[in-house]
DNA sequence: TAATCTATACCGACTAGTTGGTACAGTATG
DNA sequence: CATACTGTACCAACTAGTCGGTATAGATTA
């Protein structure tokens, strides 16, 4: 068998993925992209048909990534409690520390190309689009179950549905990104994943 | 004196808005630009200098009109209510209806130049960053007179401050635009919008 | 009042450099 | 011996930006 390849391409993945998140993938040429990946033009070719083809396995790539990340939150968080609020609010704190209070850079791939109509190919879309799905899905599911026992104990019906809070957390995650760098202040991040981690939590329990 | 060139120049501006927000100021080429504005090279470069200095100068004019925008919410609602709570309320409805549910490409300029990292100039983020603490600052001193008066009913501390609050509104305002892009429909933009509103809402009145 | 001047506004061909992408001969590796 | 590259040379298309020239219209002058 011929050496392994696979090691080259994940070089190009993550060179690309820096450069993407730091200029927009559309703004990085091909040769910035190879010259940090430390191959050649004919490796990157090799492995890649174009440079749209990059950037579709560049999404593929990242969803992957984060939907393992989400499993892996779930897991934990569901491992730590039984009440599902407790859950939802449990992996609000795992997200909020994603992100270094330093980083330079902090980003979402998605929201980065979903701003570059280039790279905003229907496909592309779509993957974003499932993984928002999926996540919102399980918070969603985590509220419902939490309205019900809340619903119990007779209270009063929330202000905003599940649905609505559930894709709200995706709101406040890619905002909060364009606040961190608009405010050039990473912590922002966190902060704003809290607060609505707080918010969520007070809307489940009003004031007794 | 010659003919009036401030038509000209606010065309090439309004061009280069709708390619930004489509597909990116980086990614568009003068030459679109151009054509889209119906003039030449020649024209264009009578008004500036460079690329870079219309993406500054787009800023500031789309900087300009938000800061219209929200001076013109401000008085409506001012003029609607008196309590600062509603008024922030409706400040959220009328922002929500900022964004026709059947708009192509919702986007904020502020989220695509951040996201892309040659227009994002030292000085472009500081005319973003202004823009939102102007606005942040008032929705900040509106929450804090809200949380005086509730206060005054005997009720408990808020769960997040009126400063993390305030924030949020741009979190869930940006992160919207990226939800509709994603999702592939705009109306999103608005419910998130009045999502935030409902939950602000329910934060403040909490279950009597 | 006609000719000339002047400053702004604009035109469009042109250039130097970059881009994504190709071609292909050779080398290393399992 | 197929796979996984390296290295270099190349190309057409496009890029931002330049530059010499022209059109317009008000001000100055003869």
């Amino acid at each position: 068998m011929p050496r392994d390849g696979t090691q080259t391409r994940n070089r190009i993945l993550d060179s690309a993925l820096v450069l993407a998140l730091e200029k927009g993938l559309a703004a990085a040429s091909l040769d910035q992209v190879i010259e940090r990946a430390e191959i050649t033009k004919g490796a990157f070719f090799y492995h890649f048909k174009s440079k749209d083809e990059l950037a579709l396995a560049l999404v593929s790539h990242v969803a992957e990534l984060d939907r393992r990340n989400h499993a892996s939150i779930v897991a934990r968080v569901e491992g730590l409690s039984r009440d599902p609020l407790q859950q939802v609010l449990l992996a609000c704190s795992l997200t909020a520390d994603l992100v270094a209070p330093s980083e330079p850079n902090p980003g979402c791939l998605f929201a980065s190309y979903c701003y570059q109509g280039d790279l905003w190919s229907e496909a592309a879309r779509k993957i974003c689009e499932s993984n928002f799905q999926e996540q919102a899905a399980w918070i969603e599911g985590k509220l419902k179950q939490a309205a019900k026992l809340a619903g119990r104990k007779g209270k009063s019906a929330l202000p905003v549905s599940p649905a609505q809070l559930a894709m709200m957390f995706h709101s406040v995650f890619e905002g909060a990104f364009v606040l961190a760098r608009t405010y050039n202040d990473a912590s922002l991040f966190r902060k704003q994943v809290l607060a609505y981690r707080d918010m969520l939590e007070a809307v489940f329990k009003p004031a007794k």
